[in-house]
DNA sequence: GTTAATAGAGTTTTT
DNA sequence: CTCTATTAAC
């Protein structure tokens, strides 16, 4: 990757001409040189950019990512962490794109212009690979993801005898909830307890115990879950030596979205560069809304007197994505907000179009209402790739999905439940696993039990056996298994043995052909599943061996639920569903916010503390952000209760959201749908009457 | 020891 | 409703 020399001074100027005022000194800070400097000795001065959603944020980053690169940066020491890889790819291929055009400069098609991008935990997964032999770790590791672990974390919990306690213990899912929260805030189980699992405060030893026995059951399979890849890593930049080494890798360190890291990925942070020097990070605390996952708006708050001279801070307030009207409601929405670095977005995009509060009759109502205002809009000439429906939960989407089916109208959802968590997905993934980490348990007892007349309890002896050896393949035809099951048996262990030696692509193939044998017996609805099956092998091939595949897909799932990972719906038209949370740094020319409601915005789940509502607002914030020209919240009026049998008509009234008080209505439009007929004018109302209804009834009947 | 059936409880957002 | 745990039957 080399750039052509003479075209390094051309790009000072071009380029950063589309940028304002403070986009460019963000762009610039601490890089632009003297003339005649070589720019070697570029590394600056920390930065804090406070980045108002629509306010450029991803094209500024992208221009000093390329301002650094075209200053004689080496691009394998830049590190740039986002939140997602959509955004790491995104960000590649901006800065390609500006150094490409602005240079004349060729860019090597097909490989990335900066080696070292992605998710903190992704980056992670990847130094600590690299650098395991020096800490003690097998560079062959798994990864577990959520599932995995809560299932570790309840076989352990079952072992402990915990399960049997006579005053319930908390589920696998809660255990790992606090097992997390603990490790990503850095706070004490105490501390966590009480502060967010007070039900669950009378177990605090015995819990301690539980995940002393879940971290040394990890230890002895050769297994990560998502934490300990951010806290492995903090351990050994944490080590002076090793700090130092990583740190100065990395010559500049650009973080993304800042409000929604947790105090651990800071403290890798300042372990790795301790002085602040070459690090630049970007957010906007309006928009933190991963405070479940351990993350801290502090971290961002804090971040400039953490460095002595502190952090230069640049405000990026320009909106160049919403009209004003919009924008002026989202403020109103978020001015409520406790503490924040004070900005108020501003925008030059005049309208005359509020934002819609549509009142609708139910979830019913509210689904049609989606359908016809989508089709008139496509009408008008918006495609509905460029129109959004967002919502809190998953599941509020359902209705809407339904209708979208019944009416042919293509849609893709992010969030909720990806097709990774299927159960016939994971099946596969356990057997391939197995091969590849014979030490991890939780793999081969998911794996074991797939074979017909195999439970738990043969599956946990056969384990027992296969941990202490080391070829796992002619161990398990040894194995003693009941009578009934001996020939299926067999036939597993063979492929056991044989996946371990055949090649990538061949190796997949073969599982996928002995699981598609089981598959009648295991589920019912085999043909769907068979599908899925298919796609998992079509991304199977895309990557060169199995670890690469088993991490990136953990790390990386497919996040759409018909997302075909490449395979065609790209050049059609689809409506986006998406949860608020999926939707971040994305943008619509039409945005429809559901269930604009209490209760589901701000979750009834989630409104327990003062910290949780204000999450909830700053959700809402998000949502009515990502519109460009129009937006609609929509307000049911009731909600079925579930749990009835049939059409049950047993409801609940819902009201507005609380984070529109009555004072904001001023700023927005307030409509029903169906609209109410119209009263007609009393005048008109004689002359109307030209159908005798009463003659017609009789006639019915004559 | 394994599987099928039944009763009971929880229920967000994601790397 | 769906996931989990327990119990009954194979």
């Amino acid at each position: 990757m080399k750039i052509l020399e003479d075209s390094s001074r051309s790009i000072a100027v071009d380029p950063l001409a589309q940028l304002n005022e403070a986009q460019r000194a963000a762009a610039t800070f601490g890089i632009l040189q003297a003339p005649g400097s070589t720019g070697d000795d570029s590394t600056h001065r920390p930065l804090l950019v406070i980045a108002g959603a629509g306010s450029g944020k991803t094209s500024t980053l992208a221009h000093r990512v390329a301002q650094l690169v075209a200053q004689g940066a080496d691009p394998e020491r830049i590190l740039l962490l986002t939140f997602s890889r959509r955004a790491a790819n995104e960000m590649n291929r901006r800065v390609e794109r500006i150094l490409t055009r602005h240079t004349g400069a060729c860019w090597m098609a097909g490989i990335s212009t900066l080696a070292w991008s992605g998710t903190f935990h992704g980056i992670g997964a990847r130094l600590l690979r690299e650098y395991a032999g020096r800490i003690g770790l097998d560079a062959a590791f798994t990864i577990h993801d959520r599932q995995d672990s809560a299932d570790l974390m309840n076989l352990v919990r079952y072992g402990l005898g915990f399960s049997a306690k006579g005053k319930r213990f908390p589920l696998k899912g809660s255990c790992l909830a606090i097992y997390s929260a603990v490790i990503n805030t850095q706070a004490t189980l105490g501390e966590v307890l009480q502060s967010s699992f007070p039900w669950c405060s009378e177990w605090e030893s015995d819990l301690q115990r539980l995940f002393l026995e879940y971290v040394e059951s990890k230890q002895a399979q050769q297994v990560l879950d998502y934490d300990d890849l951010l806290l492995y890593w903090a351990q050994m930049v944490g080590e002076p030596e090793l700090g130092r080494e990583i740190g100065e890798r990395f010559r500049h360190v650009l973080v993304d979205e800042y409000q929604d890291t947790n105090r651990l990925q800071a403290a890798i942070l300042l372990a790795m560069k301790p002085d602040g020097r070459g690090l630049t990070v970007v957010g906007d605390d309006a928009q933190s809304i991963y405070a479940f996952r351990g993350a801290s708006v502090r971290n961002i708050l804090d971040f400039p007197g953490h460095f002595d001279p502190p952090a230069e801070l640049v405000t990026l307030q320009r909106n160049y994505r919403s009209t004003q009207p919009i924008l002026t409601a989202a403020n109103q929405v978020i001015a409520a907000a406790a503490e924040r670095f004070t900005k108020d977005l501003w925008s030059d995009r005049a309208s005359s179009e509020k934002p819609r509060l549509v009142t609708v009759r139910d979830d019913t109502g509210q689904a049609i209402y989606v359908v016809e205002q989508t089709l008139a809009r496509r009408e008008a000439g918006i495609p509905l790739k460029a129109q959004a429906v967002l919502f809190r939960t998953a599941q509020h989407s359902m209705r809407l999905e339904l209708e979208l089916t019944r009416r042919n109208i293509p849609f893709v959802k992010y969030g909720g439940l990806k097709f990774l968590e299927a159960a016939h997905v994971k099946d596969l993934l356990a057997i391939l696993r197995w091969v590849q980490n014979p030490r991890d348990r939780m793999a081969g007892f998911r794996a074991m039990q797939l074979v017909a007349g195999i439970g738990p309890k043969t599956a946990g002896r056969v384990l027992t056996r296969v941990g202490t050896a080391h070829s796992t393949g002619a161990l398990l035809g040894e194995a003693a298994v009941p009578e009934a099951a001996r020939v299926a048996w067999i036939e597993f262990a063979r492929l056991i043995e044989a996946s371990a030696s055949t090649p990538w692509p061949a190796a997949f193939d073969r599982i996928c052909g002995w699981y598609q044998a089981q598959i009648d017996r295991l589920h019912a609805d085999a043909p769907i599943r068979q599908a899925d099956i298919e796609q998992l092998a079509r991304i199977a091939v895309t990557y060169a061996n199995a670890e690469r595949f088993l991490t990136e897909l953990t790390l990386d799932p497919p996040d759409a639920s018909s997302d075909q990972a490449g395979t065609p719906l790209l050049d059609e038209d689809y409506l986006i569903l998406s949860t608020i949370h999926s939707a971040k740094g994305q943008e619509w020319t039409a945005v429809t916010i559901l269930n604009a409601v209490d209760g589901c915005i701000p979750s009834d789940l989630a409104s327990g503390s003062t910290g949780e509502i204000e999450e909830e607002r700053r959700l809402l914030y998000v949502a009515m952000t990502r519109a460009k020209e129009h937006l609609d919240l929509l307000l049911p009026q009731r909600f079925y209760v579930s749990h009835q049998p049939g059409f049950g008509d047993r409801h609940v009234y819902a009201n507005r959201t609380r984070f529109i008080a009555n004072a904001l209505l001023p700023h927005f439009e307030q409509i029903s749908w169906p609209p109410p007929p119209e009263a007609p004018p009393a005048n008109a109302n004689a002359r109307q009457q030209t159908l005798d209804l009463a003659t017609r009834m009789r006639a019915m009947w004559k």
